[in-house]
DNA sequence: TCAACGCATGAGCACATGTTCATGTGTCGG
DNA sequence: CCGACACATGAACATGTGCTCATGCGTTGA
């Protein structure tokens, strides 16, 4: 365990259980530049318009996205920087090149 | 979506959603600098066998960390550049503190 | 005021996931 | 060869999670 609490692993792991879901993690990285309403999102990711509002508010309880009324729409952005040059950093790193030995079996070190 | 294909956002998230179980990110946290035996990483944070063994198939499986046989033990590493950065670079952000302006139209009220 | 728009929320269901218990597989000492 | 050690794996169960359907709530325009 690295210079991490116990309670900050808990968080960690909060923010990946979040962005370990595929629609969740489309809606983040659709909103990592831009700000964007529900309605956008909805149409951009093809999804429905009460799914995307349930995924907005687990996002929204842990503090990754904010939310922000303009009249009758929402509009919602990234709310943690953290999580914003995570995802980029990932993002820079996923980018690249990903080799690879194959799966399974355990490989032999002398002794 | 940003420079990431479909199938790319379907691995990154399934890398996040693999580190968002407390235990299994626990368990990779523990390995992102030494190498450990899976008893060593039984005994550290305090795991059954079985649970640590399983959990470890799973982060085998998707390339996260890599086995490698020692006589009657198995040690494990992280086998992913990507993840071990990443996570080196999530914690250097979480370990700062965390700030939030509380101002907004929507918010939740705690349960 | 009222209807329509845009979004949020609760209920419910099918399915995935974490954990334990039991058992299998590979390895070393005697 | 045999027993013990270290780890892997399958079954089974309780719980969590994603999704849809229906409905509620706030806002704007007429």
């Amino acid at each position: 365990m690295p210079q991490l609490s116990e309670a900050q692993v808990i968080d960690v792991a909060e923010v990946f259980r979040l962005l370990g879901e595929p629609n969740r993690l489309r809606i983040v990285l659709s909103c990592l530049d831009e700000v964007h309403t529900v309605g956008d999102i909805c149409e951009t990711l093809g999804l429905s318009q009460s799914l995307t509002s349930h995924h907005l508010r687990l996002l929204r309880t842990a503090r990754i996205m904010r939310a922000t009324r303009q009249g009758r729409q929402v509009a919602y952005t990234i709310d943690d920087d953290h999580v914003r040059d995570g995802l980029r950093n990932m993002i820079a790193h996923f980018v690249e090149p990903h080799e690879h030995t194959d799966d399974l079996a355990i490989d032999e070190a002398g002794s």
